[in-house]
DNA sequence: TTGTAGGCGTTATCAG
DNA sequence: CTGATAACGCCTACAA
């Protein structure tokens, strides 16, 4: 019989440390430790056994690394997708706790859409803690990660019946107090807010910051200024054009798209900004944000939510309850103010 | 000493096969079976055991078991993020990939922006198999899977030098050609296209698709309907400008944000769509394009990318490769062509 | 139908 | 500094 010899290597025969110490004539502890423990090996069997590994190609086996060490160092991430939300918007958090996740030297593991996914994560053993994130998540899936006391962290506030989870969000209060201080630094003090839902919490969030600040500063809170129920361009376009009857000197809006419809209105009404009207904009859609400042001449000042931090400040969280640490329970995230050329000081 | 008993599970101590087969009192060959063949094992017997791994929550060790299988039932995903694609586009892909592959049982492994990934991926063998997803994909990175055997597709035709990898990708070419014998057959010849760039292949593939249809039809391509280069909506709005002075009757647009652009600037001129001129419309940012949609009372006819079903397709492909199954080298998948309100027949 | 032995590839522990 | 041995938790193969 005749033996071919391919170039192909076969993927079925990856070198294992037996295989390593053999070529090497030491045993595998030796090799164990030129890969873990270099130190402690002698500079002459050390060179021998690089060598056997590099000529082997040896790579541990990950799956009996992680059984003996009981620690898989991959982290799961729950993603629950929702039609409402735009997909950009999760993606780029999903981003951020990847790129957290490969710092800290972790892998990925998505579970989406997934039905009973509790069982795969906790008890599989196949990932070390867990990120949930988006709306629909359910609370009985939090509460049994949460009650066996398994790593994990939420993003997105929220409150699960009778247990406080760990979470980190976006710090929309201090985000609105920040924008509504700031048009009244420049003396404004009729002051527009276009809203979304008040049953959402983010969005709530959002108006009780605007609030505050005007409570704060003793300016009388106006509901005729208010407009809570904007989502659509559309809507922003429509809340605005009624807002505008109430002669405000400024806006705040609350999200990417009605943000979008207000300007337009404005400009629709013949008011320049910020000469006739100072608006500060939200940005929670990158993609249709630059979009948008690509059609309009103007560099809106906006609230930002800084995603790719956010994710990444969750990974972190997510890996200092692995390595046991104990944490505070809620944690904020800054929202990021970026100032543009769509305010002006009326003083 | 005091002993203190918690009703919090301790998750260091889930339950093993040795510990129910005590609790059951069988062996652990029997808890192995009646989990994996439970047909083999008798009525009485299989009770026991299934009540000793409910009081133990006994639920499998997905390390050891791919240990001892060889095979984790992972499947990877290597996605390259880059700034000139909308990452919807990737995110809605990803989550086709995401559910092909929990339909076939397989979990999902992110690696992006990742360096070395190849060893990750292959050589610690956590990772049955894998799929490559974005426009800069490094050629080495998938030589070296390709040579070793390693299960891998690609999502989006390529071409690397000496190899023929194994990729699916959308069919341009048969999606052009279809939107414009569609034109053709409403008895259009003065077909305007509004292309993007020559150098990547997909804006190359549509616009050979269109210059093949013309040809079947014996229709002489003319350069003068032709813009070649457009990706933003500026762009297609002046794209389209241009064009109008060459009277077409129709006109196909490359992409979303042309698609809007072109819209946008054939509605300034006065004309009415599709009294005054057909267009066919591209969807390759749903997001994008439903907002567009919100704007615009016109339900555009138009290709569109079934990323979704891209997605799964790849999965599947992948994982028939894991299976060991032969498979294509080359696999296509046909856009979706919507017929909307925007073209009319002119016969 | 059920159980025993051996091994998957690694690391911890304890000896030498 | 190096090595033998016993895990980790499971499955295959063979035996009873």
């Amino acid at each position: 019989m005749l033996t071919l010899t391919f170039k192909v290597i076969d993927m079925t025969k990856r070198a294992s440390l037996n295989e390593v110490a053999k070529l090497a004539g030491v045993s595998i502890m030796t090799v164990s430790r030129v890969i873990n423990n270099p130190q402690q090996v002698s500079e002459k069997t050390r060179r021998k056994v690089e060598d056997a590994i590099k000529q082997l190609k040896y790579y541990p086996n990950a799956l009996a690394q992680s059984l003996v060490r009981k620690k898989t160092n991959i982290l799961g991430l729950v993603m629950y997708l929702e039609e409402e939300v735009h997909p950009s918007f999760y993606h780029e958090i999903m981003n951020g706790v990847q790129s957290g996740a490969s710092a800290l030297g972790y892998d990925l593991l998505i579970f989406s859409q997934y039905r009973n996914y509790d069982e795969r994560i906790i008890r599989s053993r196949l990932v070390d803690g867990v990120v949930f994130m988006g709306v629909h998540l359910n609370a009985e899936d939090i509460r049994r990660v949460h009650d066996v006391k398994f790593p994990y962290i939420l993003i997105g506030k929220r409150e699960i019946n009778d247990i406080k989870p760990y979470f980190i969000a976006p710090d929309y209060i201090e985000g609105l107090k920040k924008a509504t201080n700031y048009l009244i630094q420049l003396g404004h003090s009729r002051i527009a807010f276009i809203g979304a839902s008040k049953k959402h919490e983010p969005d709530y969030d959002k108006l009780v910051g605007y609030q505050q600040a005007l409570y704060t500063n003793q300016i009388l809170y106006n509901p005729e200024l208010v407009f809570e129920h904007s989502t659509t361009q559309r809507d922003g376009y429509n809340a605005m054009k009624k807002l505008l009857q109430q002669k405000p000197t400024a806006v705040i809006v609350n999200n990417t798209n009605s943000t979008i419809g207000a300007i337009t209105a404005i400009r629709d009404e013949g008011l320049r900004i910020p000469d006739d009207i100072s608006i500060i904009g939200f940005d929670d859609n990158q993609e249709l944000n630059k979009q948008f400042s690509h059609l309009i001449d103007l560099k809106v000042t906006r609230l930002k939510i800084p995603k790719l931090q956010l994710g990444e400040r969750a990974t972190k969280l997510a890996i200092s309850l692995i390595d046991g640490n104990e944490i505070e329970k809620e944690h904020f995230m800054a929202l990021d103010f970026l100032v543009g050329d769509s305010c002006r000081s009326i003083r």
